[in-house]
DNA sequence: CTGAAAGCGCTTACAG
DNA sequence: CTGAAAGCGCTTACAG
């Protein structure tokens, strides 16, 4: 230990002769200081090494230069992408970010938002695990911005995609390659953008006039070897869907080794979320590109905002990103081709469909 | 706003008729209180939903409940299964997780571990961009692990996998299906991890008693596209290689469809780091897993060792966590099996080696 | 087993 | 433009 004490910005103030209040005036770049003076207590910061002690600093002016992020969990790709660009936002503007997951239980995701207030994060930007989760939570005057899902709260402002959109151009696409047997993978349907992607696909399906069997609907997969036994199931049955489509990136990266399992890659699949290998598979995936980054950067965005704001826009209402669909081979697969299978003329048979 | 203000322990106090410092004792679990004491002041906590501030605590006792961690890029697939044990381990024994991406700047790097240790973190988790990365840095008592790569500071311990055992496994896995003409693509050279993979490459290349073409040697390769222009370069070479080592789970997400690119995926490829589509494609990819989940793990265990500790096992020596080869058919491949290409019968010829 | 005082390092009103 | 006082909410010695 041959340090020497931290300095603290008493010290400051001695070397450069002002009083401690100036010193802090100079730290927190009020404009009421000469600039001589101010000269002064830079220099002596400088020599000093002086860092400004965050803890004493937040307890004396109630609020803190670090933004919450809570996720449902920071190890899922899709997330990962996420947190990646709105950190990058944030400490780019002096935040230290405090990231926790919270597992889709939404006691502790209200517990890890209370713990933040507590903290007196600046901000904090939420993955809901439902849009309720937060609703009822005394969080004084921090901005939340929920990201990715719709959420609910008092001057709030969500950041998504257009899932019932976008559930509906996958759809509609593998119904304009011929399929009407088309099962749906998703998430728990409690899940926001689950339950819009679910509309969007049933409302494709009719308009296209194809009724949708209950046992092609596969929701509550919540990991890959959910999606393993849905699959398992889907082709156990009498007739098999011809299409799959994978509602979420983890789901979509479930399908492809399922598929593969059952030996039907030969089905049409169109997957949300793009990734690495998407354009290496046989067949190359067909992928809705919601963007992790761009959801990210708006999220951040908003947020800062909403730090900086006058607090006079109080616009509420969701801010939608773009998407696209990237049409690479498995979502223009023709329902069956090559399927060794006698049902399959009955699939061709319908394709044609009546509109 | 019709919250009333939030509790502070003074109010705590009151309710249960107990001085101040008596509710602080309740709160910190000191056992020096009656245990009726006890009673009502957890019945008044309980009561008034009281929740300490962090931030008053840190600033009087001087820790706090917090542990830093510094990343290389929290979007990295790798990474975020990394960081996601990490936090999951350190919220259940009630840490706050504060996570910060360095991008491999070393200045930045450093100045994010000043400010965790400005912040009273309890600890800091680091993967570090190099091994002297924190050399000199004043950090008081606050424990460091390092963890993936091998790190520099007093009192430390780094948590990694064996690289240098490792990739001498990879290459001796190529050789011994035949292959002399092995090209490495890595990331810099100045990472130690990237430093020991060269290590053991060079070393297996050299027990088989094959030369080591520098043309073959990529490193430097700091993302996907870096690994389509080294792939490319490499098939334009008069003598090919036959076989490719990906040092880390990046370059591997490259190198495929780097392969594709150039309609090389005859090419044996072996790959660190699993990834889920690696058994879907053809060929499925031979991985060299080491476990982000298990180095996260086992760097959470290691950090709250140190927290709980007596502080009397002072143990430096790097804790070395296991990983396997799991074989599926690319690291498998002959020399050029299916090459059209009239330079395969000098690699072939040659495959057998002289030990 | 319990308490009154002081202070962690800053910033907030309030003066001048 | 600058400063002396008070205090954010808690915990640390020091007493009893």
């Amino acid at each position: 230990m041959t340090s020497a004490k931290e300095p603290i910005l008493r010290d400051v103030a001695a070397m450069a002769s002002v009083s401690i209040k100036t010193a802090s005036r100079v730290l927190n770049d009020d404009p009421r200081v000469a600039p001589a003076t101010r000269e002064n207590v830079r220099a002596a910061m400088l020599e000093l090494g002086y860092r400004p002690d965050p803890a004493a600093r937040s307890l004396r002016a109630g609020r803190d230069l670090s933004v919450g992020v809570v996720v449902e969990n920071i190890g899922d790709v899709f997330v990962a992408a996420l947190v990646a660009r709105i950190e990058a936002r944030l400490s780019d503007a002096g935040y230290q970010v405090l990231i926790t997951s919270s597992h889709r239980d939404p006691l502790r995701e209200r517990a890890i938002v209370q713990d933040f207030q507590q903290r007196r994060c600046a901000g904090v930007i939420v993955m809901p695990s439902s849009e309720t989760s937060l609703v009822g939570l005394r969080l004084g005057t921090m901005p939340v911005v929920f990201v990715d899902r719709v959420g609910e709260f008092p001057g709030s402002r969500s950041v998504v995609s257009d899932d019932y959109a976008l559930a509906r151009l996958a759809t509609q696409h593998l119904i304009d390659h011929g399929h009407r047997r088309i099962a749906i993978l998703s998430d728990s349907q409690k899940v926001p953008t689950t339950r819009d992607r679910h509309a969007g696909f049933q409302r494709a399906m009719a308009d296209a006039g194809h009724p949708v069997d209950r046992a092609l609907v596969r929701d509550e997969c919540l990991d890959e070897s959910f999606v393993r036994n849905a699959v398992a199931e889907l082709f156990a049955l009498e007739t098999p869907p011809t299409a799959l489509v994978a509602t979420n990136t983890r789901l979509s990266l479930g399908a492809v080794p399922a598929l593969h399992l059952v030996q039907r890659t030969e089905t049409a699949l169109l997957a949300f979320g793009d990734f690495p290998m998407a354009e290496s598979l046989t067949p190359a995936v067909t992928v809705i590109d919601h963007s992790p980054h761009r959801l990210g950067q708006v999220a951040a965005d908003t947020l800062l905002d909403r730090l900086r704001g006058d607090g006079t826009s109080v616009e509420t209402s969701p801010i939608v990103v773009p998407a696209q669909l990237i049409a690479r081979g498995s979502g223009e697969l023709p329902p069956r081709p090559t399927a060794g299978d006698s049902r399959a003329s009955v699939t061709v048979d319908t394709a044609g469909g009546h509109t």
